[in-house]
DNA sequence: CGACTGTCGAGTGTCGACAGTTTGAAATTT
DNA sequence: AAATTTCAAACTGTCGACACTCGACAGTCG
């Protein structure tokens, strides 16, 4: 929220659109519509009390961050997965990270480590007193923080679009995969590795801990599935 | 209404949405929309013959491709590049492909080196006889075929967004940054590094040659830069 | 002379409506 | 009873219209 000179809130009167995505995402990760479910332009419409035009724009965006999925003629479903998909999704996040570590191993700067540490502090207090929302969000922004550092703000968007189709598989999971303070700690040894300034070492425990996280979503995705 | 003040041909009542988008892409690697341009919706939808909401639909197309950007009440621009965007477009491909070309290294399979091969002849037939567009396809295309191989349709999705704005790009400078048959050329030792199943191998010449188009647009473009 | 204000045109955000298509179920046939 | 056809309701794609906002320019006041 930025301020103006006299402290002002600048009023950013976001438009509807914006507002209708809001909303829908968060049905959507409360799990108000089933996995595949249609979505009917006018139903919305009605719902939020304005026209078709807005929600249409929301839908569009919402199908841009892989939570909707659009047949033409036939409207909005909202996106199912399968497990290979997922293990797409992991296989991806993986791919970027690594690159994002591998270009920061060397360079690591004080304010950087400090942001770190500073972040897993948070994950470790979230972890004590946080929702499971609030979990995954800070798990999230870790991971995030790496990819920041490396300076590639179009890896960033990528990362960013990659983490919509995780909140949303993991959501829908509908419970955590492990114990939130067991999961912080296993970023410890991230930092470590960077500390350590060795490229290979940095790799080896991103390549452990993704592949931990993705093995246990997977595998809690594939029990659900049977159903 | 055949003819409009920007001489689109007219379209057929068929899938409004796509072909709008199309003909915009042409006509925005064909240059005819300067950087950071503004696009009125009312005035292409006039060009059009249609009404502005397929227009819009299709400029918010356009939008997630990275080809333009939308400023709130004020409507789409045509996107502008800087030489650092560039730098991180080419290195997140970098990114991609290292990755893709990582997992199938020991797994190259003799259809995958046949498709490899033949895709190479084709590049140097364009090379020859063909225009510099096909022979930006033609080269797009290999890379291509290194991240569906890599078995990841994810990442092939993100490739094939990073194309759309390498596309953009290139055009943008408006000719080839070399002589089309040497870098045809250089796709060689990908190919053979691929048949010596060694990931170091495979991931040096990748970079090597990843590298070097990379410093040569770049290069391009910052000469352009100086207008 | 400089800063502020009012006005005007251009353009986006949103709306309600219409036409053609899809869907699901009733109606009919086998 | 199962399969097929028919038909109406619901829905999407598209359109034209209106209100509000933004930027530019000229005019006003100190």
């Amino acid at each position: 929220m930025t301020t103006t000179t006299r402290g002002f809130a600048t009023i950013q009167q976001r438009d509807l659109v914006n507002q209708i995505a809001d909303m829908l995402t968060e049905a959507l990760l409360k799990g108000d519509f089933a996995p595949g479910a249609h979505l009917a332009e006018a139903q919305l419409a009605r719902d939020f009390g304005v026209s078709r035009a807005p929600v249409r724009e929301a839908a569009r965006l919402l199908e841009s961050r892989g939570m909707l999925v659009s047949q033409p003629r036939r409207g909005f479903f909202v996106r199912t997965f399968n497990a290979a998909e997922l293990v797409d999704v992991y296989d991806l996040r993986l791919c970027l990270e690594r690159h994002a570590i591998r270009s920061l191993a060397g360079r690591l700067t004080g304010e950087m480590e400090t942001a770190l540490n500073g972040q897993l502090d948070t994950m470790r207090r979230v972890a004590r007193e946080g929702t499971a929302v609030q979990q995954i969000e800070e798990d999230v922004a870790f991971h995030r923080m790496l990819c920041e550092f490396s300076g590639n703000q179009r890896l960033v968007r990528v990362f960013d679009e990659l983490c919509h189709e995780m909140r949303f598989c993991i959501l829908l999971i509908g419970q955590l995969y492990d114990d939130p303070m067991r999961v912080a700690d296993t970023h410890e040894p991230i930092i470590e590795a960077l500390r350590t300034q060795d490229p290979e070492a940095c790799e080896a425990a991103l390549n452990y801990h993704i592949g931990v996280a993705q093995q246990r979503v997977v595998e809690m995705f594939r029990e659900r599935e049977q159903e």
